[in-house]
DNA sequence: ACCTGAACACCGTTCAAGT
DNA sequence: ACCTGAACACCGTTCAAGT
């Protein structure tokens, strides 16, 4: 009865894991969590769930591969200079960005990535669970560490220092999605300005005695920037990196 | 075919959204998040379907209410002396702890829920991302901000330091739920040390063109310890926050 | 080697009917 | 008001069969 979607036709193209992925992250996009169904991808593909079934194990690796898929674009930061105007001067050095830039960059990218695929947080916490040895850990934990390797962090804290800056990323980017995917659903017409509002007012509405933090920060939910505070967190943990290094040089020195 | 299992007699409690909770935490803690269904839940409550949806709306509010339940829990901490030793002394005054201890505090109590209940971190990441106006959020939220009040912030940082310290407990948290739960998952008697062991060994085993730091850091991998680590962070963040006071009153003063 | 599609077991949810 | 349990629509997955 509803209506013939407009994909029927044999594709032309061979299926291929990457297509299928691929079209996995356009449905994860589009339709939310619930709407990846195999019955859904055999008709976007013009296909049967058996042919998905050879390029995939199973419901779990598809989901696996499509987070890795997006998760590997967002953390292949370049310097921003290189992209922003690619013709443009090309011999022209590039400004020297510090590893604290650097940093700033990588999570950056990884939180606008969380919210263009609002299901990559779900995903995110659901894949990391499953498998630190998988690919996607290693991938994010690489390109901060990176640049936490270029900060002048004693190799001895390397882990711990670039885990501390995972964590933080990978909770600020999952809690952000809130806002993003929730504002979303909201009617539209009703933006942003408008979904802070109604947080901002469903706090204030808190019980006094049990809340009364919550409550007397309510009104700062309304005004802030994603962004804006989410660098503010990195920011606050680099600050932490100099200073816990200043400590530990001037006790090396006594 | 199955053996019957032992719980058909009728139940002699009455019904109701607690003891559905309840159950349903821990269905969740035995069986993990593929064994919450209301098969098996109407089994342990020896009822039906339409019993459960007579309390509850749906599996989703289920979930909420299950993680609202636990995290509520986690974060009632109190000053550990109160109840380590309960009869011992009560009249001795309590060391007054200082606002960095007991964030240290709350931040291992929701910590710990995590690992007790590994299926909080994911329902952690999707209640948040369903309604920063539910609960759960506010109660996180409030039981860390109290304490942050309590170190000398300026009242306009208050949103912001707080909201980084949850992001880095949520995430830390969650990543941690990997261990404990990768680790359950092995064939008994293969330990923590064994399962460290083979995610150090799987990091060494990457591209070296690729992943040069993470390489390097697999051995840190061998012998840390998660909380130790987790708490660690903290004390990087809590750094951030003192270096970056100064900083500004130090800029005020000129 | 790659794909088809009917079939299976299982799941969340509904609802007419009971007490 | 609270509970029962059959029924429904939908889902992930399998597999004998085709090319």
């Amino acid at each position: 009865m509803a209506t013939r979607t407009r994909r029927s036709q044999r594709r032309t193209e061979a299926l291929s894991r990457e297509r299928i992925v691929e079209a996995a992250v356009e449905l994860l996009d589009t339709a939310g969590e619930s709407g990846l169904t195999f019955r859904a991808l055999t008709e976007r593909l013009a296909t049967g769930p058996g042919a998905i079934y050879w390029h995939v194990a199973n419901k779990d690796e598809l989901l696996a591969a499509a987070t890795d898929a997006v998760v590997a674009a967002a953390v292949a930061v370049r310097a921003p200079a290189a992209e922003a105007l690619p013709s443009s001067a090309p011999e022209e050095p590039e400004p020297p960005a510090s590893p604290q830039d650097g940093i700033r960059t990588v999570a950056l990218g990884l939180f606008d990535a969380v919210d263009r695929h609002p299901w990559l947080a779900t995903q995110l916490a659901t894949q990391l669970a499953r498998s630190p040895w998988g690919t996607v850990t290693p991938r994010i934990f690489e390109s901060v560490g990176q640049r936490v390797r270029a900060l002048d962090v004693p190799e001895s804290s390397w882990f711990t220092v670039t885990s501390a800056l995972v964590h933080y990323v990978l909770g600020a980017a999952g809690q952000n999605a809130v806002n993003s995917a929730s504002a979303r659903a909201l009617p539209p017409g009703v933006d942003r300005t408008r979904f802070l509002d109604t947080v901002s007012t469903a706090w204030e509405e808190l019980d006094p005695d049990e809340y009364p933090f919550t409550r007397a920060v309510a009104d700062q939910v309304r005004g802030h920037d994603d962004r804006e505070q989410f660098l503010a967190g990195i920011d606050l943990v680099l600050a932490g990196i100099t200073a816990t290094q200043h400590r530990e040089s001037r006790t090396a020195q006594e």
